[in-house]
DNA sequence: ATATTTAAATAGAATAATTACGATTTTATA
DNA sequence: TATAAAATCGTAATTATTCTATTTAAATAT
């Protein structure tokens, strides 16, 4: 938990909060999922601090950003390369298995065509989910 | 360009206008963008038929809605299966070959494992496009 | 332990993108 | 040309996020 140290950052309350609060979280929240279930034990946290936070923590690496729905931005304390399965309907977002991967070759190809230098990737599988496929006849 | 008698919408100055606008557009636009570009030949015409038309694009399935950045919808004619790569730094946003795709394989092991039925998939790839990877020392 | 420095938190306003809504107008069809 | 359904307009409301000025607290040096 005490990453914070090794990045330089200060340790206030409000950020190992936010940091427990995502630590082993499955559930891809956004700000303001955040926000709602830690602001009880920080009544007067404001909206900012959780922005701020989540910004800073992105920025040292201790988190992703997710860009699934437009309009809404969420977080992934699990760095790890790995990618999501998004349920059109009930709008839950899970892992994938790690081995869902691009081929390396294509993404080569896409290095050298292009002359792009690759940073990251995002692979977003929108589907219905073994409920929700159950209850939309 | 009469693709919308086949859906059966309704053929209006505005809709031609905004269909005429993405046609063969490989900018990935925003509504805003649309609006700005249209507005002068239809100076009354309001931001809310921008959306609603797209979201009646897409719903007839003639445009794609891309979720790339966080906080801006993006709209994509090209309804064929390819996918984006974006540069992080000047946000140009250009087509991936057609050939960059998932593991076949992959796919399947995610349906079989999840029981997830897959609707689609949307690949982002970030990095530095080659103006950007120069300017950035 | 205390003072100093500096980064972070706060509140609230501002902005941006999108959605909602009722009144009016236009389109397609009979 | 009358009719009904759908689309448009203008505005208000909502949602997500960012910004700014000020206060507060953490880390560090004394």
């Amino acid at each position: 938990m005490e990453k914070l140290k090794k990045t330089g950052m200060k340790q206030t309350p409000q950020r190992l909060a936010i940091m427990h609060h995502l630590e082993g979280n499955k559930c891809h929240p956004s700000a303001e999922d955040i926000y709602k279930s830690i602001s009880p034990k920080f009544p007067s946290m404001s909206f900012a601090t959780v922005y701020n936070t989540l910004e800073n923590l992105k920025d040292h690496g201790l988190i992703k950003e997710l860009t699934i729905e437009s309009g809404k931005k969420r977080f992934d304390p699990d760095t790890s390369d790995h990618h999501h399965l998004i349920c059109v309907k009930c709008k839950k977002i899970v892992d994938l298995p790690q081995e869902i991967q691009l081929q390396q070759k294509a993404l080569t190809t896409a290095g050298v065509i292009k002359g792009f230098r690759i940073l990251s990737t995002q692979i977003n599988i929108y589907g219905l989910c073994p409920e929700c496929t159950k209850t939309s006849s």
